[in-house]
DNA sequence: TCAAAAACATGATTTTTATCATGTTTTTTA
DNA sequence: TAAAAAACATGATAAAAATCATGTTTTTGA
């Protein structure tokens, strides 16, 4: 979905929440998509705001964070290509709850929010999969509450480390995460203090699970760092 | 949705997601729907079995809960007359990754998986409202999320007091808290640890915020659980 | 490019929270 | 209904995590 090609071409159609819808909504979605670049820290929506519509991300990467009640940021979400952000508070009918920011430049198509809802009522197969869509996210929101409530700091970093791989993946190299993140933000991520996050970073690297270069994080011995998760399956 | 009444004529039926859903879907659902009384502790379903349905409440309380990595329980969600359960596995098309338990006896309904999927898929007023539950879901539990990683248990216990209240209200008396938990259960609920719960509540009272008596609970003082709560809005 | 700002790192200290221990009260059930 | 079990309560202690302090390194922008 970049400027110059078409939502019947874009090479994340079938990668995301459209993958199964019809050909003519798509057509539609394609005449009225905004295509746009965000740079890295540019600002996509912000908490509070009202909802226009959709963000679906061609390429890059994207951070989807809270403020917490003492303005301490909480990252609820990475999101890469394929992915669609803002659905909630539009579904919702709410404002903006979160915010979210480019990790680095991004390649955004914009939906207006009344040909998404409309094409929503119209194509099952979209609807069914936005409801697979939601349902797994609160399924993940589900779990990390869990952890959040009931697992210590190094077992989330941990964890966090795992999904960060997941997410993102490695770089060319298998073992540095392909993305660039402050300690603040894992740490935010994470939900711990900034300085508890480099500590258990700096214990992670002393127990060789990790070589850390600035903000590039080399993951070396992943079995370590799954036990050091301490998860069940 | 009682044994002896209908869907049709149910009391919670413009009360829960299947508001906008279509008469002639409605009577389906009420041909097919298997009515049952669940007594205190019974078990609707269980936490990794495969979902056949979803549940609505005609009438009573049940808690949706995880167990976490080491066992521990975490209640994921508070339900009540007109609230649906077991959606969020079925969509996904996954196992079940909570239990639902009733917290007294409760009337509840139970809607074979094919038929509610069909309609879903005929009837854009149900899907819509389903959307829209999951998109509030999804919501407050990335409120909770945030919560947790960055309130103390203080706030979180007085948030959850007030969120008790707000799902299931007063009894007749006006201040006392219309459900019966153990310590342990609201402990689960906060995400701490049982005495830590039973402290902080002998704290509350001490500062004549709430009265105990048993699992009775009674609210003296909102506003300033609500101050001790330390919410934004 | 170089000065200022931000981010990173780490030790020391304090605060928060969990765990352990023990006794009491309430609830269950044989 | 009485004995056993579970739940509740509270003090003492230990562990976990946050905060504070300070110095170093990296990044940013004039």
């Amino acid at each position: 979905m970049t400027d110059h090609s078409t939502c019947q071409s874009c090479s994340q159609r079938f990668n995301s929440v459209f993958c199964k819808a019809k050909d003519e909504f798509v057509n539609q979605i394609n005449e009225q998509k905004i295509c746009n670049v965000y740079k890295r820290g540019q600002i996509l929506f912000n908490e509070g705001s009202y909802p226009f519509g959709v963000y679906c991300i061609n390429s890059g990467k994207v951070k989807l964070s809270h403020l917490g009640d003492d303005g301490k940021e909480q990252i609820i979400r990475l999101l890469k290509a394929g992915d669609v952000v803002g659905y909630r508070a539009l579904l919702s009918g709410d404002r903006y709850s979160a915010s979210a920011v480019a990790l680095e430049d991004t390649q955004i198509c914009f939906i207006p929010k009344e040909l998404f809802v409309s094409v929503l009522k119209l194509d099952p197969g979209l609807a069914f999969e936005m409801m697979k869509l939601l349902s797994d996210e609160l399924h993940r929101a589900e779990i990390k509450l869990t952890h959040l409530a009931q697992k210590p700091i190094r077992e989330r970093l941990a964890e966090t480390l795992l999904f960060i791989k997941e997410t993102y993946g490695f770089e060319e190299d298998g073992i540095t995460l392909n993305v660039r993140l402050s300690r603040e933000e894992i740490a935010n991520l994470v939900g711990t203090a900034t300085e508890s996050a480099i500590r258990l970073l700096s214990e992670f690297k002393k127990d060789g699970m990790v070589e850390l270069d600035g903000k590039k994080i080399k993951i070396l011995k992943q079995k370590e760092l799954v036990r050091a998760a301490n998860l069940q399956d």
